[in-house]
DNA sequence: CCATATTTACGATTTTGTTCGTAAGCTAAA
DNA sequence: TTTAGCTTACGAACAAAATCGTAAATATGG
């Protein structure tokens, strides 16, 4: 049986949600022809962890067809929630203001989204 | 030979290097004891992580005495910088922006953190 | 001084994650 | 129809991380 609640991804398997959430659904090939691109990595390889997540829950398939077809069956959204919280927690003292001072003070920011990151901040100070 | 680079800490090795960033000293034992806490962990199995990172060059230590007193021997600043963009990269599509967003439309944040974030915004938006 | 407790060292085991070889089944093309 | 290529399934090997038992050394306190 599929576990209820989906443990936290390792990361191979982070990788391969990436691609799933990018395409919206894919075969193994598909997944591993991106993942091939950047890592040396053999089809079969991809394959077993895309049946572990299966197994798992992390994705979902349609095997009606000879050709498997996969989904991510976890949002992206959650998936990040998820682990930035752990981030928060393990790294940060729970304090999220101070993950997003080193995330602001550390890497290169546009002006564009800065302005975004200022109007999330406006309507946070509204309450 | 300890590593020239001591490479990512484990989860594991990241719950100790917290209480040596906390304490700033501390032997095995008061370790243990922290985390002993909040998990379910025998005390030589904390003994041989602190005694693998020191072999990676994680910590550092004083074994003139009996018991050996153990340092972090890399910064929690560091540490967060490199995890946080390793999370940027792998899970945000190398957007800090998104990562901030994320983290603070998910997470309670108090008035005066918002305003520290404020004040760094309004720095980085005058370059 | 002796018994008890605490400490380190070390190896063995377990658990989790990753990688790949091989076999069996389909499909398409020659 | 036969061959070549692609697919899944499965198990085995390997690697990394975590856990703990035991022994030896050192302190402590009665």
């Amino acid at each position: 049986m599929a576990q209820q609640k989906p443990g936290k991804p390792t990361e191979s398997e982070l990788e391969i949600l990436q691609v799933l959430w990018d395409k919206e659904e894919a075969t193994v090939r598909e997944v591993h022809e991106v993942l091939a691109a950047s890592k040396d990595v053999g089809y079969t390889t991809t394959l077993k962890l895309m049946q572990i997540m299966h197994e798992k829950g992390l994705v979902s398939r349609d095997d009606s067809s000879k050709t498997h077809i996969y989904q991510a069956a976890v949002s992206r959204e959650k998936t990040q929630k998820h682990l930035v919280g752990k981030m928060i927690d393990g790294l940060f003292s729970g304090s999220p203001a101070q993950l997003v001072m080193q995330a602001l003070g550390n890497h290169k920011t546009s002006k564009d989204e800065l302005e975004e990151i200022q109007q999330l901040l406006n309507s946070l100070k509204k309450q």
